[in-house]
RNA sequence: CGCGGGGUGGAGCAGUCUGGUAGCUCGUCGGGCUCAUAACCCGAAGGUCGGCGGUUCAAAUCCGUCCCCCGCAACCA
């Protein structure tokens, strides 16, 4: 949009490459980081071409130019005395390799693998992230379109309420190696998000470059996912603070796309590829189709289904039919030659108002990456120009011969045909020049902050025709085709009943008697049973077991309440190594299966049985 | 009180900041047109805007409170 505004445009994006995880996951696979990540970036820019994303630039954070802006901040912050030395201290477990914090540790167990988790202190620096959170608070009051959308902005304000600590910026090698050095400490590699974050500038000539440098900075918009506004928000902008540099213009937190039905399931069959869609309906309509439907910022639902409904009633049968529809009848009436005139019509005079209105519209919902606002004033007017066809019915002033009329409708639909590819273009930039071309106009796109309504030539010549969006046929469709009563398809839309999970695969390895008997279960009484504490799914239970009474946590909140289970027999497994969960000694299973209904049903002797007894 | 999002006609959403006839798309029903990709146009049915309380002349919108749903997280021994 912006390079079509006649702006100059620097469109980055890239990757992130250093930090714990990528190390872990390389070498799982057995592989360096950097192979790995190459392997990575090489899909994330398939993709993007694949897309049509024009990104200028793509920024890795393992080149040179990134390492070395990284170290030159670091370098400058260090002598400011932005970073300073210091303990640090955390719970750590050691084959896990990472720290916890105290709450996520209550038990001083690893969240992780349960191991044990020791207390260390190890020297780090620090940046005085926190000296600066007046400041930035007050930034963000009085530059209220800086963080958006609005909501989110709320959220950052929230976070900034409570007071905000200095960010450890480095982590030692002999823990982590694949990070950036220190300049002022080999032994140290920086915290990824200290490093990631910079690529912002180090992308756009930071500090070698400072021509560049000073030409795209600040950027007028930071597009970041909702799940890392507040690093982008807080670290980020301190950062700047204390690099003496401006923050964004604006940083604009988007939504996420997910799919329809809850989370993403085999099982339930609700998988989809979005890219799937671009290979069965085309990229310009999937681009169109992800902006139209959701609204920026917010979360939206993707389903084919929703897809197929979008393409068929605002690409296929509006926009797409609207130049269809007039087209042959110029062929037909004019020999395809649109002849300006001055318009008389009163509904022309209302297409033409309304263009205007919403071109302004238009312009305002894009400026403010409201990319679904600015799509639905663009199919206000093409609505408008449907019925305008219908208003003015060509098709009768043609048979009544009156060409002056004709005229002016044929010039009012192409005119509003070329004005709204024009503004649907960002969209859909390959089909938008097609429209162009059946207009007679070749590819002659006017740069979008020069469009106007009324710029279609006099004597231009269109093309005969062909569906651009070919309708998508539906099993509904099909059936008006054959003259059947629609289809009640709501019925085969509705959701596939969730299949109750499947019983656990059972392995057809058999096994000896003895190793069956390895696993002691017993009959056991229960005394007493509670809900865990924030746990939904837990209860503690204690059990007589005659011998003895074991206490063990069990899954089973959600289908038995405690006091129905206080003298019930049930069956445990008796030799099962102790665990804790939610940091309760649990020693022991019981046993339970799954109901029809998804339920759970506790194991149970048939009859009263002995107390402790071996079951087998 | 773990973090976050949300409850508006059958579906999906806008509107909530800046109170004042509840709007859009899809779907349904009826009609029109016949130029077009069975499309387009018009009309209708359908909503106590999650519940309760409060502020106000006036509340989807502001305040309070409760209920429910969905992600993520944490446990499913």
């Amino acid at each position: 949009y912006n390079r079509l505004m006649g702006r100059e445009v620097r469109f980055l994006t890239g990757s992130d490459e250093h930090g714990q995880k990528v190390e872990q996951a390389a070498k799982a696979k057995g592989i360096t980081p950097l192979q790995h990540t190459d392997s990575l970036v090489e899909k994330f820019k398939a993709l993007w071409t694949k897309l049509d994303i024009t990104n200028d630039d793509f920024i890795r954070t393992t080149e040179a130019r990134h390492k070395k802006g990284v170290q030159n901040a670091l370098a400058l912050l260090k002598e400011r005395g932005e970073i300073y030395e210091n303990e640090y201290q955390g719970w750590y477990c050691t084959p896990c390799e990472r720290f916890w914090t105290e709450k996520e540790v209550p038990e001083k167990l690893c969240p992780d693998c349960k191991r044990p988790v020791e207390q260390i202190t190890e020297k780090n620096y620090f940046f005085r992230m926190s000296k600066y959170q007046q400041q930035l608070i007050e930034y963000i009051h009085a530059n209220p379109g800086f963080i958006r959308p609005e909501n989110r902005r709320n959220e950052v304000l929230g976070f900034l309420a409570q007071p905000l600590g200095d960010l450890c910026i480095s982590r030692p090698k002999k823990r982590l190696s694949w990070g950036i050095e220190l300049p002022f400490d080999p032994e140290y590699v920086t915290y990824v998000w200290f490093d990631a974050l910079l690529n912002y500038i180090t992308a756009i000539g930071y500090p070698d470059h400072p021509e560049m440098f000073k030409k795209f900075w600040p950027a007028s918009v930071h597009l970041v996912g909702k799940d890392i506004l507040t690093t982008h928000a807080v670290y980020w902008s301190t950062m700047l603070m204390a690099l003496d540099l401006p923050l964004p213009r604006m940083l604009f937190a988007h939504g996420w796309w997910v799919s329809a039905g809850g989370k993403m399931s085999k099982s339930v069959g609700n998988v989809v590829s979005p890219l799937d869609l671009v290979e069965k309906y085309g990229l310009d309509p999937f681009r169109f189709y992800l902006f139209r439907e959701m609204v920026f910022g917010a979360d939206a639902q993707f389903t084919e289904e929703s897809f197929i409904t979008r393409y068929n009633a605002d690409l296929a049968n509006d926009y797409g039919n609207l130049c269809n529809r007039m087209l042959p009848m110029m062929i037909k009436n004019r020999e395809g030659v649109f002849h300006k005139t001055a318009a008389k019509l009163p509904q022309t005079l209302e297409v033409e108002a309304l263009a205007k209105s919403v071109l302004s519209e238009y312009h305002g919902a894009m400026e403010n990456l409201l990319f679904h606002q600015a799509l639905e004033r663009v199919w206000d007017l093409i609505r408008r120009l449907n019925k305008y066809v219908d208003e003015t019915a060509p098709w009768a002033l043609a048979k009544a011969g009156k060409t002056a009329e004709l005229d002016e409708v044929f010039y009012t639909v192409g005119e509003g045909v070329r004005f709204v590819t024009h503004l649907v273009q960002p969209f859909m930039p390959h089909l938008a020049p097609k429209f162009l071309e059946q207009l007679g106009l070749g590819s002659a796109f006017t740069p979008l902050h020069l469009v106007e309504w009324g710029q279609l030539p006099d004597q231009t010549r269109c093309t005969a025709p062909a569906p651009l969006f070919p309708r998508i046929e539906t099993a509904r469709i099909e059936s008006l085709k054959k003259g059947e009563k629609p289809a009640q398809h709501a019925k085969a839309k509705e959701k596939p009943a969730e299949a109750a999970p499947a019983a656990q695969p059972v392995s057809d390895a058999l096994i000896e008697y003895d190793e069956f008997m390895k696993t002691e279960l017993a009959v056991a009484t229960v005394v007493t049973a509670e809900k865990v504490e924030n746990a939904d799914k837990l209860l503690k239970l204690t059990v007589d077991l005659g011998t003895e009474t074991r206490q063990l946590v069990a899954g089973i909140a959600l289908h038995y309440k405690p006091e129905e289970l206080i003298g019930k027999q049930v069956v445990m497994v008796k030799n099962l190594k102790p665990a804790k969960i939610r940091g309760i000694v649990s020693h022991g299973m019981i046993l339970a299966a799954q109901t029809p209904e998804g339920g759970l049903a506790l194991v149970q002797p048939q009859k009263p049985a002995q107390v402790g007894c071996r079951v087998k």
